[in-house]
DNA sequence: TTCATCCATCAAATTTCATTGATTGACGGC
DNA sequence: GCCGTCAATCAATGAAATTTGATGGATGAA
C-alpha cells in the first residue's frame, strides 16, 4: 500500500474542487485558447457578472488561472503548471495493467479478507 | 475561443468533483497500487465507517471506482479509464507556448478591450 | 468634472455537501 | 438457529458553496 501523503492529496482536492463546477470547467475550455477579458468571458458563458467574477476567484485562488489588469479590463489565462502537475498526478495513479488483479489487502486483523 | 461543448464541462466537473475531498484523493492514492477491501481502507484512513462508505458511493457514482463483492467483502478498484480521460483532457487545455500570449477576446462591443 | 463601463465585493437566501450515530441486510462461523 | 463482522443506508445536524441583487472603486471618454 503506497504511503498517505496528506498535504499531496490536499492541493489535488484543492485543483479538483475549482474544477468541480461546468461554469469553471468551461471557463477552463474558454481559456484554453489564450488569455480573455472577463466581459468576454460573461458573453461567452451568459453569466451574471457577479456569478462569474466569484468563478474567477475560486479558479484564481487555486492557482488555475491568473488575472492581469490593463486599464479598466482584466485579463485572465491559464496557469499551465497546476493543470499539468493535475494531469500527471492522475495519471501516474493509473492501475498498472501489469499487476496482479488481486486484492492488495495487507491487513492482519482476526478474520483476514484477502 | 473554442466552442462551449456543455455537456464534456459537465463530465469534467463531475470527475473533478468526485475528488476534490481529500479523503477521497487519499482513497486514490490507496487503491492506485490495485485492489483493496474497504476495512482495509477504513484502517489506513481512521475514518468512521459510514464516513467511508459516504466517499466511496460518490467515487462509484462518478465513475472513478468500481466494487466487486466476494462474500462479507467488498473490494474497490480505480477504473482507469476515467483518470485516463480526466488526466488527458486536463492536458488537452493546457495553453500552447507557441501561441501569442496577448488577449483573445472577440467581441464586437462598443469599447473594445482588446 | 461628469458620466459610463468594467469588475470586485458584500449581504442575504438557497442549495448542496460532509459528518455522526443508529439501523439494516448479507454473509459465514459456530 | 444464533451471533458477530462487513458494509450500505438513513435521518439529522452543521458547515460550506452558490446565486442573486446591490454597492463601490478604478479607469478613461466626453
Amino acid at each position: 500500500m503506497p504511503t498517505l501523503q496528506k498535504p499531496v492529496a490536499a492541493q489535488i482536492a484543492r485543483w479538483c474542487h475549482a474544477l468541480s463546477d461546468p461554469t469553471r470547467v468551461r471557463v477552463l475550455e474558454l481559456l484554453s485558447d489564450g488569455e480573455h477579458c472577463v466581459c468576454d468571458l460573461q458573453e461567452a458563458l451568459t453569466a451574471a457578472q457577479s456569478r462569474l467574477s466569484f468563478h474567477l476567484r475560486v479558479l484564481r485562488e487555486a492557482g488555475i488561472v491568473s488575472d492581469r489588469k490593463e486599464g479598466r479590463w482584466v485579463h485572465y489565462s491559464l496557469r499551465p503548471e497546476a493543470l499539468e502537475q493535475l494531469a500527471a498526478y492522475l495519471h501516474a495513479r493509473m492501475p498498472d495493467p501489469d499487476a496482479p488483479g488481486a486484492c492488495n489487502c495487507g491487513n492482519d486483523r482476526a478474520s483476514d479478507c484477502c
